[in-house]
DNA sequence: AGCACA
């Protein structure tokens, strides 16, 4: 772990590591926060029905009894919000905890704001301390170069990454250096 | 902040 010092985080330089999760594109399970979308068509459908009860409702067209009829839709439009954004949270609470049931969409770590320095080679042996550790791929495009690395599994990937920021954190401590990230 | 390949 000594060999991190100068190469991935370079103190001369000053460059520091990035790492968080890596957004996918799976297709399986294409859209993480997908709930709103259908709860906005859900709130759509659901007030176009209220114009349409309250056109045929109404009938006489009364001026006062408008009024009213007006309040008390802002009303239950009020409380349908508020059932939506339950349901959002429901639905997304239970994806979370199928994906901590480690059917795992991607279980990779991107790496950003690498120093220009390190090779891929100097990547992947430090990944390979990593448990679960699989597949790194390097992209250098634009003067960003960026990394993907592949882990077996979600935790595996959150616990690499856990461990390298550990990594960059002590190599700082040991220049004297403090790290954001 | 910058997220590809299967």
């Amino acid at each position: 772990m000594t060999e991190l010092n100068g190469v991935i985080f370079d103190p001369e330089t000053g460059a520091t590591l990035h790492i968080e999760l890596a957004r996918s594109n799976s297709r399986r399970r294409p859209r993480v926060d997908g709930a709103y979308d259908i709860i906005d068509k859900r709130a759509k459908v659901r007030n176009d029905e209220q114009n349409i009860w309250s056109n045929n409702g109404n009938g006489g067209s009364d001026a006062d009894t408008e009024i009213e009829n007006s309040s008390k839709k802002g009303a239950t439009q009020r409380k349908r919000k508020a059932d939506d954004a339950r349901s959002a949270q429901n639905a997304l609470s239970s994806r979370k905890s199928k994906l901590q049931d480690g059917i795992s969409p991607c279980s990779t770590l991107f790496i950003a704001n690498l120093s220009p320095l390190c090779s891929e080679e100097d990547i992947k042996k430090m990944l390979s301390e990593c448990r679960g550790f699989e597949v790194l791929k390097m992209q250098n495009k634009s003067g960003k170069p960026v990394a993907f690395a592949n882990f077996s599994g979600i935790e595996e990937a959150t616990e690499a990454k856990e461990k390298l920021l550990g990594s960059l954190q002590a190599a700082a401590d040991d220049a004297g250096l403090h790290l954001e990230v």
